[in-house]
DNA sequence: TTAAATAGAACTATATTGGTCCTATTTGAA
DNA sequence: TTCAAATAGGACCAATATAGTTCTATTTAA
């Protein structure tokens, strides 16, 4: 569906919601009434991000969740990564090698893998803290500065 | 999942292959045989791209599909748009609007929107006939000269 | 010792997708 | 005129993926 599934979307939330207060510590009820999330919803994601070390976690009573390292070091690519079950990339082919039967002699499969690259750099270079405040029209984008010519279009 | 559906998948390959051979029409038994692909499948994609204008058919005995323009002039993008059934997003919010209760104070909507943009113009600056061929390594991508900056992400 | 918190894993229900099949329509050719 | 080869559209079922919930274990402050 070229979607991220909920999971993530819920996450970039909960992320964004905590980079506004970097030395705070929430439990998973307090971002519950904040965001109006379902506690075991809020809780599953943030189990996850723990994993990733995307954020650090105190156990045991006055325990919660903080941001592991400056929402300038969290990219929505990690996010992603993190919260989706499967590797990146647009096709399942271009993403896990040895899925399909023909792969032997497709002819698109190097070509997708291109474009998996251009678009992970864009959500490389977006961080947390760009996600916090609604962007004004923004200068040069470090983002679009960075992608590499990956893909030549035939000029139309 | 962030991976584009099997039938989009499908839907490249075919147009890519047909890409090679603009004059002729192929029938759907014929391409059957070349991609190693099931017949309904292919032809359920082929009638989607149809509605969507990308092949044009002719019906009865003899009958077939072709492109309905050059390889030049048809997108990634716009394959995307035929063959899957929700409109381009990565998230259902940033997509449609009024999907989600918490629309009114959600403060990475209008980011997320921003990553849309981004993301889709990739995909439209890469046309079929880029996917016809295994690239060399390109010189400079119209794809990454036409990425405006949309979003500003802070410098680490 | 207890209550408040996270950790992990399993489970169920729903939604999406993939794939197939059926019927209608069109059209070239015998 | 009839038949066979083709596409058009839609409905359907099976498989997969996702969302959301629940249960048990563990940790730790008071």
């Amino acid at each position: 569906m070229l979607r991220v599934s909920k999971l993530t979307d819920y996450g970039t939330l909960v992320l964004t919601h905590m980079a506004g207060f970097p030395d705070h510590l929430f439990s998973v009820a307090e971002l519950t009434q904040i965001l109006h999330l379902n506690a075991p919803t809020i809780s599953k994601v943030l189990k996850a991000l723990g994993r990733h070390e995307l954020v650090s976690s105190v156990r045991g009573a006055r325990g919660g969740y903080a941001l592991a390292r400056p929402a300038t070091q969290i990219s929505v690519a990690q996010i992603i990564d993190a919260l989706e079950d499967q590797p990146f990339g647009l096709t399942e082919c271009s993403a896990t090698a040895g899925t399909c039967d023909i792969e032997g002699d497709c002819r698109i499969r190097a070509n997708w893998q291109r474009i998996n690259t251009v678009v992970r750099r864009v959500l490389d270079d977006v961080c947390l803290a760009d996600m916090v405040e609604p962007l004004p029209l923004a200068t040069e984008a470090r983002m679009v500065r960075h992608a590499t010519p990956a893909i030549k279009c035939t000029p139309q």
